[in-house]
DNA sequence: TTAATTAATCAATTTTTTTGAATAAATGCA
DNA sequence: TGCATTTATTCAAAAAAATTGATTAATTAA
């Protein structure tokens, strides 16, 4: 629908505006602020007195260049906010207590196999609790809890996430309400988020994406994910499926692939299978941190699997690359950084010999930067970025009997 | 840049919305404006006010549902302004004038053999100025001239495009700065774009995307090619080349391809290629309206074109499935309309076995709704587009010292 | 004929940014 | 050392826009 906006929203944005500069570029002068902004300095100076009262940011320093008076250095306040994510797919849990700059506070992991939804929503619950018990935070500290699922996901009735349509991967998933769940026994908002967007949000907000608008974002979590971030914004697609290029279906049927899968991409990069095969090989792992050493001491399985999925994958990122036109694609998950790395040297060596001349820049592929914990990393930026991310959305006006979601949201003082 | 908003810039933001409101659902009552966009009924007598003197809507009726005062009935006035579209590739050019309301009111054609860009620009200005002299309008209606050129397209440092990179199909044409040389001549604002996005612009605008926010399009000119439009607005990816799906490398070379080009998916829809090889078999055409009487009378090679190119395509549309996840795809450009339909028809045959069940929901391929004038309405609609569309971007504070287009931004007056 | 209902507008108020002046702190130079 | 200059920040009044509450007008229902 198309929403005029007003006074209030117009305020909203710019404190959201400003809080977003600070995070990006600061610490920042109020002038220098208002410079980057295009707001006077009064605004800025009302705005950041109301972030200073709301204990979101702080000053950081008194500097002084050349003449006049020193400039007041303003920062985020790290403790001013804390997130948590989790991050749950058919193999494993990790969960992450997270600041406002999104450095990792505390953090907890676990592998699990194929958990039933009711173990899943205790384990949620009992994850979310140890970790703010941890760093002895009160609840209202906490603005709320993201939870990553493998891909894809589905959308009800009532616009919530909550289905699991992947009955393959995690059997038993269909129709489970997540979100309200564990939002009822924590009493702190729930978001639901495939993991490979989730991963995408993070290095949006916390990673080398932080200055770029538009990349894809593909995820190597228990199988693969994508994720795609256009102007800034966590981009859905229309079912919310856009980017998820596990699925999609390859041509030839491959021996090494188990016949009662339909042949698609996902396979070649399952790391269940990936174990299973090793395991044929008399080498006996189970998490993927032991890939590391398996790589340096050279596995010809796994350099195998490596170089199969690789150049399964490469016509796809040609894809990405003709379709949507990134400005980057990051690779990124739960895999070790040496093999991401590996992959994509592989590609950059690949993809020159497949496009064609007339295409005038290609993306660069980058390892993303977060680390095996990128998946829970972006889901703890949901509550923040819900509340803080300055997207037109924000524009609109709220109609007058919506029912407040304010009670929650942390910028509710302005 | 992060850039905050201020008052006057809500109020254009609120400027845009009602009018883009009554463009897409009018004619409205002010209480009906009020209600779709939640602003109160004084801010739309305000700002109506200024529309209906500005000449932009005009009143349309009054009826009354129930009791009480009967409404006013608001709607966009078709000759409040006017556009200019010019679609150019290396086989014809077509311009049109647009009316407001996406009306064509004047038409003109012509076939011609790849023009050197002085002959181009030359014959772009006398179509400007004769479609003008055709409706008898004073200059200062006309709000802005449109061109489109096969893409790619490259951008200039300035940000304007200007440059055509795509040697082989339009040779001679490295560098020209259409924009400034035409506008330069006519006095008034010039835009470019590929022709493919031109025509998605134009089939959000004013055909069925209307109310489809986030679709892909695909072009068949005098090449193929691809356009872009996500949560209403086109989406021109960082180089500016999304959705350029021509270029697409394929695997394996055909036999009935020239040798001396890089395989790529564009050469199965290239026309010049299609009437040589009709020429082969004795048949002399020369203009896309004659293929419809060929496909009508079963013409054995123009069938086997549509089937092997329609099947090389099918891929991709998956892919655009897949990675972009549309609510749509959109198929068309200057072929007839049945073949058109014959290849989405195919399509539809062809994807169900294609695709993995894990799929939730496809988007619905449809035949574009503005014919073979799409391309060159897509660009008539770029001038309007520029000053009424209610982006984001319309939200910014302009700078203080910004070279002020607002000389020709036909909102100038709020 | 009159009360009720709805559309639209007038006038006063509120919210927010802007503008112009003032204050404070440091530097550069006589 | 003293003072003009420069820069950052804030105070106070003004301007711009949407909102609120009251008013006017047009029509239907009883």
């Amino acid at each position: 629908m198309l929403t005029g906006t007003n006074l209030q929203h117009a305020k909203l944005y710019n404190v959201r505006i400003v809080l977003e500069t600070i995070r990006l570029y600061g610490p920042l002068s109020r002038v220098e602020i208002a410079r980057r902004t295009n707001l006077t300095a009064q605004t800025v100076t009302n705005i950041t007195r109301q972030l200073l009262k709301s204990n979101l940011i702080l000053v950081r320093d008194h500097i002084q260049n050349g003449r006049g008076a020193p400039s007041v250095l303003l920062g985020i306040k790290p403790t001013g906010a804390y997130s948590i994510g989790l991050d749950l797919d058919e193999t494993h849990l990790t969960g992450v207590l997270m600041d406002l700059m999104g450095t990792i506070r505390q953090r907890k992991s676990v592998e699990i196999s194929l958990p039933s939804p009711d173990e899943a929503i205790r384990l949620l619950e009992s994850f979310t609790r140890e970790l703010i018990a941890l760093e002895q935070l009160p609840m209202e500290k906490v603005w709320g809890v993201g939870v990553g699922l493998p891909g894809p996901l589905g959308v009800s009735e009532g616009g919530v996430v909550t289905n699991v349509f992947n009955p393959k991967a995690m059997a038993g998933w269909n129709n489970v309400p997540v979100v309200s769940l564990l939002s009822q026994r924590l009493g702190i908002p729930v978001f639901l988020e495939n993991n490979a967007s989730a991963a995408a949000i993070g290095e949006r907000w916390f990673g080398a994406g932080r200055h770029i608008g538009t990349f894809f974002y593909v995820f190597f979590g228990a199988g693969l994910g994508g994720g795609l971030i256009i102007n800034g914004q966590m981009y859905p697609g229309f079912t919310g499926n856009a980017g998820e290029l596990g699925y999609f279906p390859v041509v030839r049927s491959d021996a090494k692939l188990n016949q009662d899968d339909r042949p698609h991409l996902g396979a070649y990069f399952n790391l269940p299978k990936l174990y299973a095969r090793l395991g044929e090989s008399g080498v006996k792992i189970s998490h993927p941190n032991e890939l590391e050493q398996l790589y340096s001491d050279g596995n010809p399985v796994l350099n195998e699997w490596i170089e199969t999925g690789t150049d399964q994958l490469a016509p796809f990122i040609l894809g990405i690359e003709y379709l949507i036109d990134p400005q980057a694609i990051f690779f990124g998950g739960r895999l070790p950084d040496v093999i991401i790395r590996a992959m994509v040297n592989r590609l950059q060596r690949i993809l020159p010999s497949l496009r064609i001349h007339a295409r005038v820049e290609s993306p660069e592929l980058l390892c993303a930067t977060a680390g095996t914990d990128a998946a829970s990393l972006g889901v703890a930026t949901l509550p923040l970025y819900t509340s803080f991310a300055p997207v037109p959305k924000s524009m609109e006006k709220k109609v007058k009997n919506a029912k407040a979601s304010s009670k929650t949201n942390p910028l509710k003082a302005f």
